[in-house]
DNA sequence: AGCACGCCGACT
DNA sequence: GTCGGCGTGCTC
């Protein structure tokens, strides 16, 4: 006795795919199935066409109906999310969750059939008269043409180019020759919301061809911009991390901008990181990847050095801006109220009065990080987390940045009842009443999540600024990113030292990032930019180095310590977290896991708390794997993570398998 | 993840 | 005597 057995992917913890009876329907791989499963229907994907099987004990139910006239999901797609739910540790049916948009997961009849790719005419593209035009610079044509006249098929090449190289033409122009060749083109940039310029410019390019992919969308969008993609009428798709798994039949090339981004790393669920799937897809349908950054992630600057990714620098910038004027002011001794060193405010005074604008960078929202009691040493802590709770005062409340909990501005000290309480630190709106106080006539805008929350608020004040008139902006990282400010001359760092002191082993790569990032917005033709960093540790040897050296010396250094310490990218780390509301449930548990690990192969560190134990009311506790052998972890990790859900009182807490953390906490 | 089953405390 | 707590097991 033969049945047809179709393997399906649901949407469930499950390690393997489930089998169910094909019967007579005509089901190919990546038809979306409604199945039975236990006493509900769920819509999975079918993994593999049926095969014909002689009845075992396996007792299959029935595929209950195919969704799909034609498969939704391409084989291509389908091999890319059984890559990543194998090297994340992840279940396939939650993998291919997360590949497709909400809307196209739930069952359905369909209402037509799938699109065939429409052939669309040729289109008269601006890209081709600007392509006619030269390149601005030497370095970019040379890139260029390397990248063209490279070998067909699977290849990743790093474009090393500081801010204001004009690397987005680089990647419209070489996009340009796919879309000459009837191709598709995929861009995944960081944060899409925070970077419109980016956008603004392929769509000046490529008009209509342009489909956008990111978080921000409502459902309706995201499926019409999936479907639009994957039945190839969307020509180049620009999105945020998870377009990565979006079908695009006619894929030529692969960008991803900003590579080093943290963002590319999803943080909670399944655990991957875009950038490094990207890479993987790019191999498996035999295409160009194109890497760009101005600061690569050591991992990125480390396969380059290895030959394995194709390498270029482009050190001029366009419209020959200098690089600008670096220096330290030393705050040591230094008795300020407002944070801001003499030479930073002389530097103010001399910008703003020469028509300059200036960035003032603090990497802290609201107005002060903590509120100090001064009679007793009170802090005011979250109820929550293992943290303070930072000043918020022009919303009138504290607010603890790690959960998101509210209170109300304590008038006394909880613990001795004084009413001497003090701010301490600088947030965004703290340095931006003081400046306002200091600079009466000289307009003062912040940029942070909590003023430019609403769409369109980012884009009123970027053009604001753009219109040149002398101002001083305040803003955390968001400023840092993709902006350009053509009359930005000075730009300050107010505390560099937070990384110095952090225990994260990728705080001064991130360091060294940002600080280039923002330093990198300084200068514009005429005026040498300026950038001056208040620092209490001005010898200290990596700030030094990165002075002298720049991005590129930073990372030599930092990639020496990582070889020495056995860190990536000269060891490979998981990362296994639990948490709970209570303490010992999550500590038992990794111990646990720890115990089965036992003579593995991996070093296994831990359990042991996270740097912040308590965050949002619960415990959290950690596992770190490493090995020097990439595959020795997930080999070890296929064979053990499925059975970590039977350890006793698994079900009681949450945990997470981790492959290549950015965060250790 | 869901969902059911099953065994122990305080309610009409 | 039941309603319901969440611990455990199963889902092709």
């Amino acid at each position: 006795m033969m049945e047809r057995r179709v393997r399906v992917a649901v949407p469930a913890p499950f390690r393997h795919p489930l089998d169910y009876l094909a019967g007579e329907l005509d089901i190919r791989p990546g038809h979306r199935l409604l199945v039975p499963l236990g006493r509900r229907q769920v819509v999975g994907v079918a993994l593999e066409s049926p095969t014909a099987v002689a009845a075992d004990g396996l007792a299959c139910r029935p595929v209950l109906r195919c969704l799909d006239p034609e498969p939704l999901v391409p084989a291509a797609i389908l091999e890319l999310c059984r890559w990543a739910a194998d090297y994340y540790s992840h279940p396939i049916g939650e993998v291919l969750a997360a590949a497709l948009p909400a809307s196209l997961r739930v069952a359905r009849i369909p209402g037509r059939r799938a699109r065939k790719a429409v052939a669309r005419p040729r289109q008269e593209f601006d890209a081709l008269a600007a392509a006619s035009q030269p390149l601005p610079t030497p370095e970019q044509q040379s890139v260029l043409a390397a990248l063209r006249s490279g070998v067909a098929g699977f290849s990743v090449s790093l474009i090393e180019g500081v801010t204001g190289s004009g690397k987005t033409e680089v990647y419209l122009r070489w996009i340009a020759d796919a879309m000459q060749a009837g191709g598709q083109a995929m861009v995944l940039t960081p944060e899409i919301g925070l970077t419109p310029q980016l956008l603004d410019r392929f769509r000046q390019r490529f008009g209509d061809d342009v489909g956008i992919f990111h978080s921000g969308l409502t459902e309706a969008q995201r499926r019409q911009a999936w479907l639009a993609a994957a039945d190839g009428r969307c020509r180049i798709l620009v999105g945020t991390r998870s377009a990565v798994f979006v079908p695009m039949p006619r894929l030529a090339m692969i960008v991803v901008d900003e590579e080093h981004d943290v963002s590319y790393k999803q943080q909670e669920g399944f655990r991957y990181s875009a950038r490094d799937s990207a890479i993987m897809r790019a191999r498996q349908a035999h295409i160009p990847v194109l890497l760009g950054s101005a600061t690569p992630a050591l991992e990125t600057l480390h396969n380059a050095r290895r030959g394995r990714y194709r390498h270029w620098r482009i050190d001029t910038r366009v419209q020959a801006r200098a690089m600008p004027n670096l220096r330290l002011a030393d705050m040591r001794g230094l008795h300020l109220s407002d944070g801001l060193s003499p030479t930073l405010l002389e530097a103010l005074h001399r910008h703003t009065a020469a028509g300059g604008q200036a960035l003032m960078f603090v990497n802290r929202r609201g107005y002060a990080p903590a509120l100090l009691c001064h009679e007793c040493g009170w802090v005011a802590p979250c109820t929550a987390c293992d943290a303070r709770m930072t000043l918020h005062r022009a919303r009138g409340r504290m607010i603890c940045h790690h959960c998101g909990n509210a209170a109300r501005v304590p008038l006394r000290c909880e613990q001795c009842s004084g009413t001497h309480l003090v701010p301490v630190g600088q947030g965004t709106e703290r340095l931006e009443d003081a400046l306002r106080t200091i600079f009466p006539r000289i307009p003062v805008e912040r940029f942070d999540s909590d003023r430019v929350g609403r769409a369109g608020e980012l884009e009123r004040l970027l053009d604001e600024v753009r219109r040149g008139r002398p101002c001083i902006l305040v803003g955390t990282q968001m400023l840092a990113k993709g902006h350009d400010f053509p009359r930005l001359s000075l730009v300050g760092v107010v505390d560099a030292d937070a990384a110095l002191f952090s225990a994260d082993f990728r705080a001064l790569e991130r360091m060294g990032q940002l600080l280039t990032q923002v330093s990198g917005r300084a200068g514009r033709g005429d005026t040498l930019g300026e950038v001056i960093l208040q620092t209490h540790q001005p010898q200290h040897p990596r700030l030094q180095r990165w002075l002298r050296d720049g991005y590129r010396g930073l990372a030599d250094e930092l990639l020496e310590e990582r070889r020495m310490a056995g860190l990536p990218p000269f060891g490979h780390l998981a990362l296994i977290r639990a948490d709970a509301l209570d303490a010992a449930a999550p500590l038992k548990f990794l111990q646990a896991v720890a115990d089965r690990l036992g003579n593995c192969g991996l070093e296994v560190m831990g359990p042991v708390p996270a740097p912040m134990e308590r965050r949002a009311s619960r415990y959290r506790v950690q596992l770190l794997l490493r090995s020097t052998h990439r595959q020795r972890l997930q080999v070890v990790l296929k064979e053990q993570v499925g059975d970590w859900a039977g350890i006793p009182g698994a079900r009681r807490l949450r945990w997470s398998v981790d492959v290549d953390p950015v965060d250790l906490y």
